[in-house]
RNA sequence: GGGCCCAUAGCUCAGUUGGUUAGAGCGCCACUCUGAUAAAGUGGAGGUCAGUAGUUCGAGUCUACUUGGGCCCA
């Protein structure tokens, strides 16, 4: 069986025959909906297996909820402003940094931006539909205008589309006339090569790397001292810092005030440091000569390091020591140099303290040309570290340098490291304040002053969106957590970039004034334009375009300019419950399927990035909820658990993942897999999955498939096998008992979002219907005559294959769908075309029967003890035995013996089954008992005392505690007097047997070996031997044959003894005690010391 | 420093109202069956369920703390 050859074969016919389509559009007239919101793949790049795994997902419950009857609207989204697909056109186009980028054209390279994202698009698109994926991929009327508008009623969405943008227009907008929106000016990481901030998203998870960097050691002279203190000449504070070209920025040192600091001298230096860093730092010796808490000089006034430039002026008379709790004794001096135009701490320590700012980068990370930084003007950071380092050396203000090892935060996109840099970028404020109606929506600031007193509630939105995610559900549950961890530790949100190929931030400032005016919509923006409307109509409101309109400013009627910068990418993620539903243009489409019933992503980056972004356009908005529910998953690692990396060599394309594992055996690895886990995934668990369950299943499927077309055997015209009532069998019961509970298991976890439930009960299932249902009926299917048993049989195992196929169809797609199409798809008058135009399967409670199964896994759990017990005492199976003796767990279990008897006799090969009283001495003389406290009865019964029962139980005589429970008498043990089912006794095998027990249970089989058994077992050895012959020599499973067998002594007489057995089991015509003839196919052996010789020939 | 998660056999992992004697796969060893055959099954060895304390008649499961690992944030 070759899966990926049939997945392929499968997949062209889904498209080619409509079947997706009509897929797509089952539900479309059903009363139920299930709203479905797509977080956007980036179109940057082919998909990996990880993006397979969470589409697989996505597949996995929408397909589910299509067979239940859900109508859905199957909406991919493509993800496709932003930095990262600028970076990869800036590659392409060997460009090295914004200026060529503005040399080349901003439309052009705009252009370029859009071009890369449809491609991918296209290429993920592809690839989606190989991974099975169904959704609405290709929109029978889908022009490249209306995607550019984004009016896409069918198809996926882009981020890019005019609609997205403009719907975020809408939010920010509305986050204007609450005042939520400020520019403001921070010292952020910024990237020299982009030319960009990165936000706090950005930063947090693979933006930092393990780099060595120079750290240098300076002295700064003291000046004075605040109380008049004398100072003595050559004293200096010693400050250390990693990154040397902030020093001309420095503007004050750092003390912790709860700190002990020391003078020391130290060569020809008198230096102040922290008490426990002296040693650490200093060069060779030194002796302490006065010890300070840091609080006492705190307002000491010293000399900078370059307060010469005239770009540091401004710093001179503000030099001073400053306190800050959080300067550590675990590096450094323990006095910490602080340019507040070079360090995020750094400006706000300057802040609270009004430093002045010193900022001397420029948006390429090189310092300011000019005479304002000398000899550093126009050098980049790396040269200026270098000749800083030289300058303090001939100031005599270096003290030493050091390598150290750090984790520094660099580019996550370029990997280029980051500078702290003085910037002014525009934020939306978490904590900016608001009123929540009576409704639950936000008033405007005249409602609010108009509403009723007490009606109006005053609130944050940092606190409504609190609010807001308290009410979805999350999945795991800890995602709860999480989320609200981030909000309430979130800074304002930084929404601007300063690049070209992403949303244009609708914010219009006045060039005289510097009034700030946001677009809400394209409407407003035409309405508003008074010069270069005609420029940027018929474009997307993306740059250069959209930069040509300029707006009259409100307040003194100058003209006003859209900023430069683009949006944050998350917000074209954000939005997307709004763009893609209507929101702006038709109310009653985004009612209709607004909030979404279920998102789903994976949790790494998504709390803090589309989640967040997500409950923050969705609160401000409508203060409600975007999603009911949220499901997540974790990291994919390759099969050992490492990272994959590309460069590792251990990546796996989703193109060669495919091919190789096949597509049903990769979503299978996926759906057994517990998703808050990282998963392990590649080949060799793929084949272990194969091995273990698709292969199995598969072998059941063609075990039925080659009997059915050997009997000919069709189901009757309803599906369901056979018309008639079926002479069920026990067997046949049982499977339609596990079926039905299966199907109802199976569905529950799924409602739970639980998918690696379902498929592990689904494998169990699979197995108990290999390894037990078919193992025990496969005699019903080759016998030769038709009879009622033999009906029951197919119609029993013909309805559990063809609801399986539905259970597993949104697991594994395609395999369930071959199996589909042999079984069902026109042999079944009306059935559906494909198992996934099927309804989900549902549960007849009636057919479930518990004692049943309990029956039934009692009969498993004895059949795997006999056959330990017989591997105990090499006896094979062949050979029949007399008696099987057993002891149950339960006292109830012994009714169900009669029952299962005829499956354990034929399953063990032996004559008799008994039941053994617990603790009996039947079968004569027990070698041993084992006596435990049947702490379910006794527990509720004599609590604290437990302790005391078990102590005298351990103590008690086994064998005469086993006897007077055996003679049902209570049991005294001290004080105490127990019934006798309030012992659980376990024991070992009595002579003459061989005995296998586990976990209450014990069967024995009877060793003893008749004459008449040990003639079966010859007989049956002999069948063997000729039905392997019948298969080397190519025979048919029925043909009938002419057999010779030369024997003589004891395999000759048992051979006649069972004559008919040996005729009808071979299809023998005749079995002649002959040696072979010429023209048979023939063998000889060797059985119990005696030479056999077997010939054979087609009759 | 704060938040969240994890710790079960050599390895990878199941184990969701607390219930008798904790499971699977892989790997190793020994077998069996073979008309499911590019299979399958059985047995064996392998566990202080990270540790400590608590709640309870009873804890892998609940609680607290500790240790180790991971993620997120300061």
């Amino acid at each position: 069986m070759d899966f990926v050859a049939n997945e392929e074969r499968t997949l062209k016919w889904w498209y080619e025959a409509g079947i997706v389509d009509r897929y797509l559009h089952r539900n479309d007239r059903s009363p139920r909906k299930w709203s479905f919101i797509d977080g956007p793949i980036t179109a940057n790049n082919p998909m990996g297996v990880h993006h397979a795994w969470g589409r697989m997902y996505k597949d996995l419950f929408l397909r589910w909820r299509n067979m239940q009857g859900y109508r859905q609207r199957f909406q991919n989204g493509f993800d496709g402003q932003g930095l990262w697909v600028e970076v990869n056109v800036e590659k392409d186009l060997g460009f090295k940094s914004k200026k060529d980028i503005e040399a080349y054209g901003i439309a052009k390279f705009v252009e370029e931006c859009k071009a890369r994202v449809r491609h991918y698009a296209a290429v993920q698109t592809e690839q989606s539909k190989r991974l099975g994926y169904f959704m609405d991929w290709e929109p029978s009327s889908h022009t490249d205008e209306q995607e550019r508008r984004g009016d896409i009623s069918g198809g996926s969405y882009h981020t890019m589309s005019d609609e997205n943008n403009y719907t975020i227009w809408h939010f920010l907008k509305a986050c204007h006339e609450r005042g939520w929106l400020y520019e403001g000016t921070d010292v952020m990481p910024w990237c020299p090569r982009c030319g960009t901030g990165l936000s706090q998203h950005e930063i947090v998870t693979e933006g930092y790397q393990e780099l060595t960097h120079t750290s240098v050691y300076v002295k700064l002279p003291v000046l004075s001292k605040h109380n008049g203190e004398t100072t003595e000449a050559g004293e200096s504070l010693v400050v250390w810092t990693t990154t040397p070209w902030t020093l001309p920025a420095n503007v004050a040192a750092a003390v912790n005030p709860e700190h002990t600091y020391v003078k020391v001298k130290n060569g020809d230096d008198t230096l102040w440091l922290g008490a426990q860093r002296a040693k650490a730092v200093l060069k060779g010796e030194y002796e302490v000569i006065e010890q300070r808490r840091g609080s006492e000089m705190v307002g000491w006034r010293y000399r900078g390091p370059f307060d010469g430039l005239p770009g540091a002026s401004e710093a001179k008379d503000a030099h001073r020591v400053i306190e800050w709790d959080d300067v550590g004794e675990e590096e450094g001096t323990g006095i910490v140099h602080i340019a507040p135009g070079a360090g995020a701490e750094d400006f706000k320590l300057g802040k609270e303290n009004a430093l002045p700012v010193i900022a001397p980068l420029d948006e390429s990370g090189v310092y300011v040309t000019g005479p304002a930084f000398g000899q550093f003007a126009g050098k980049a950071v790396p040269q200026v570290n270098e000749a800083v380092l030289d300058a303090l050396r001939q100031t005599g203000a270096f003290y030493k340098t050091e390598k150290i090892k750090h984790r520094y935060p660099v580019c996550w996109r370029c990997n280029t490291e980051l500078v702290f840099r003085l910037v002014s970028e525009w934020f939306i404020n978490m904590d900016g304040k608001g009123f929540i109606g009576p409704d639950g929506k936000w008033l405007s600031a005249t409602e609010a002053a108009k509403a009723a007193p007490g009606t109006a509630k005053a609130t944050t939105y940092r606190e409504q969106m609190i609010e807001v995610t308290q009410k979805i559900r999350w999945v795991p549950s800890f995602g709860l957590d999480r989320e609200l961890d981030w909000l309430r530790n979130m800074h304002d949100w930084m929404i601007s970039k300063k690049r070209y190929w992403g949303l244009a931030l609708p914010i219009w400032k006045c060039e005289e004034c510097g009034n700030v005016d946001v677009m809400g919509s394209e409407t407003e923006l035409k309405g508003r334009a008074v010069e270069g409307w005609a420029e940027f109509d018929g474009h997307s409101p993306h740059r250069p375009w959209v930069d040509a309109v300029k707006v009259a400013c409100p307040k003194c009627g100058a003209k006003a300019s859209r900023i430069k910068d683009v949006g944050n990418p998350w917000l074209d993620a954000g939005i997307v419950p709004f763009s893609t539903l209507g929101y702006r243009h038709d109310r009653r489409h985004w009612n209709e399927w607004y909030p979404a019933d279920w998102i789903s992503e994976s949790f790494p980056g998504q709390f803090r990035n589309w989640f967040y972004s997500l409950l923050a356009m969705s609160t401000a908005l409508e203060n409600h909820e975007p999603f009911k529910a949220c499901f997540t998953y974790a990291l994919m690692r390759d099969e050992k658990g490492e990272e994959m990396h590309k460069s590792k060599g251990n990546a796996i394309w989703f193109e060669d993942g495919a091919k190789k594992m096949g597509v049903d055996v990769m979503r299978w690895q996926f759906s057994r897999h517990t998703p808050a886990q990282n998963i392990n995934f590649g080949y060799a668990p793929g084949d272990e999955v194969r091995r273990q369950f698709l292969i199995p299943l598969w072998n059941v499927y063609s075990f039925f498939v080659t009997y059915a077309n050997l009997d000919g055997w069709t189901p009757s015209h309803d599906g369901r096998g056979d018309a008639s009532a079926p002479a069920w069998s026990e067997l046949d019961r049982w499977l339609l008992s596990e079926l039905n509970r299966v199907t109802s298991v199976v569905t529950r976890h799924l409602e739970e979002w639980r998918p690696e439930a379902a498929a592990h009960e689904l494998e169990e299932f699979v197995d108990r219907l290999s390894n037990w249902y078919v193992r025990r009926s496969r005699r019903r299917f080759w016998k030769s005559e038709s009879d009622a048993d033999k009906a029951a049989a197919y119609a029993a195992l013909y309805q559990c294959l063809t609801t399986l196929t539905r259970l597993l169809a949104p697991f594994i797609p395609f395999v369930t769908e071959e199996m589909y199409q042999n079984l069902v798809a026109g042999r079944v008058a009306g059935a559906p075309d494909s198992v996934h135009l099927t309804d989900w399967p549902t549960s007849d409670a009636s057919l479930i029967d518990e004692e049943l199964a309990a029956r039934t896994g009692l009969a498993i759990k004895l059949a795997s003890l006999g056959r330990s017990a017989r591997a105990s005492s090499k006896l094979k199976v062949r050979q029949p035995l007399a008696e099987l003796a057993v002891e149950l767990r339960e006292a109830k279990e012994y009714a169900y013996l009669p029952v299962i008897e005829p499956q354990l006799l034929d399953e063990l090969n032996v004559k008799r089954v008994r039941g053994v009283a617990k603790g009996a001495s039947a079968g004569g003389g027990l070698l041993s008992y084992n006596i435990k406290p049947n702490l379910p009865k006794l527990g509720p019964k004599y609590g604290k005392q437990m302790a005391e029962i078990r102590a005298l139980l351990s103590k008690a005589d086994p064998a005469a505690v086993a006897g007077a429970a055996e003679r049902g008498q209570t049991i005294k043990l001290g004080e105490f007097e127990l019934a006798p089912d309030e012992v659980l006794i376990e024991k070992v095998a009595p002579a003459g047997y061989a005995v296998a027990s586990d976990g209450g249970y014990a069967a024995a089989v009877m060793t003893e070996i008749t004459p008449e058994l040990k003639a079966e077992g010859t007989a049956r050895e002999v069948v063997h031997l000729v039905q392997n012959l019948r298969k080397t020599a190519g025979l048919e499973i029925s043909d009938r044959i002419t057999l010779y067998i030369g024997s003589s002594g004891a395999v000759r007489a048992a051979l006649e003894a069972l004559d008919t057995y040996v005729r009808e089991e071979t299809l023998a015509v005749s079995v002649s005690h002959l040696a072979p003839a010429a023209d048979m196919a023939a063998e000889s052996h060797d059985i119990e010391g005696e030479n056999v010789t077997i010939g054979l020939r087609k009759a």
